[in-house]
DNA sequence: TATTGTTATACTCTATAACTATA
DNA sequence: TATAGTTATAGAGTATAACAATA
């Protein structure tokens, strides 16, 4: 984290170098498997930038940058959800070159059905786990939280 | 939030639900934050495509069902793989309608590289982090996959 | 003149359908 | 006739560059 932050001359144990296969691995099949599992017909790239949205509406150039993805691209994900009826647009007074964005009703609740198909793909997973395991993958949760956010 | 509109069948353990809600949510920050951060020149499903090969080389037909992409689709992967130097094709003697892939030593070198590269992603945040967390992570990763296979 | 968002254009990845060559 | 792979064509997502409207 203080100089030279590109190469990878790092762990020099292999212990954690080990780990950190298997932790990432596990964390991307997860993610594979969830995302392949749990396909609607709307496109992933929708249902990330009206998720980002029902968290925090904003404007245009907000969610690009939180997308991490070019403007034009952003308005064209815009235009299809709100011609979808996903996403509502509100001129700002103010500054008339700013549009707000937010979910409509319908898109919260395809957020929310979203949400809770890919929760249940978990939760399905975790219930024929003893206790001790479940307790285990909280923490590391949290612990991966830390990993990321850090 | 989110109780009905998913359609689903709930766990009906409010724990549990809120406990698979945060691991796939961890799951998928670690993995679209290890994306985003380890980008390289190959594009992200030449690489996926490679991997693959570098575990077990294949046919087209194969590599175009483990990838769950389309036959055309994965001949224009593999073109790009071979037009890069990556990928090695072999028509099989036996039946010359088949054709195996298999990486090349420059594609075995990058598949290599890019595993280190987003391994030491990882391990550079688990060497900050206490004995005891990392054994908490050890037996987590072996819990999630688990839960991906089962 | 700077900023917000859109349009213009081009490239890549994807898919289905039609084709070639083998079997 | 069936199968492995490619080519033809089209649709969608992405990017950079140029533009319009507003500040």
């Amino acid at each position: 984290m203080s100089d030279d932050t590109a190469g990878q001359q790092r762990p020099a144990n292999p212990e954690i170098a080990g780990l950190a296969h298997d932790i990432r691995m596990a964390c991307m099949r997860v993610a594979r498997q969830v995302r392949l599992d749990s396909a609607t017909e709307v496109p992933t790239h929708h249902l990330s930038a009206l998720a980002r949205l029902a968290e925090a509406p904003g404007t245009a150039g907000d969610l690009a940058e939180r997308e991490r993805v070019s403007a034009p691209s952003m308005t064209k994900t815009i235009a299809a959800l709100v011609e979808g009826g996903l996403v509502q647009r509100q001129t700002d007074s103010a500054d008339r070159r700013v549009t707000f964005l937010a979910p409509t009703i319908r898109g919260q609740r395809l957020i929310a059905a979203e949400r809770a198909s890919r929760d249940d793909w978990m939760a399905q997973r975790l219930t024929d786990m003893p206790a001790r395991d479940r307790a285990t993958l909280a923490r590391a949760a949290d612990l991966l939280g830390q990993v990321v956010s850090g």
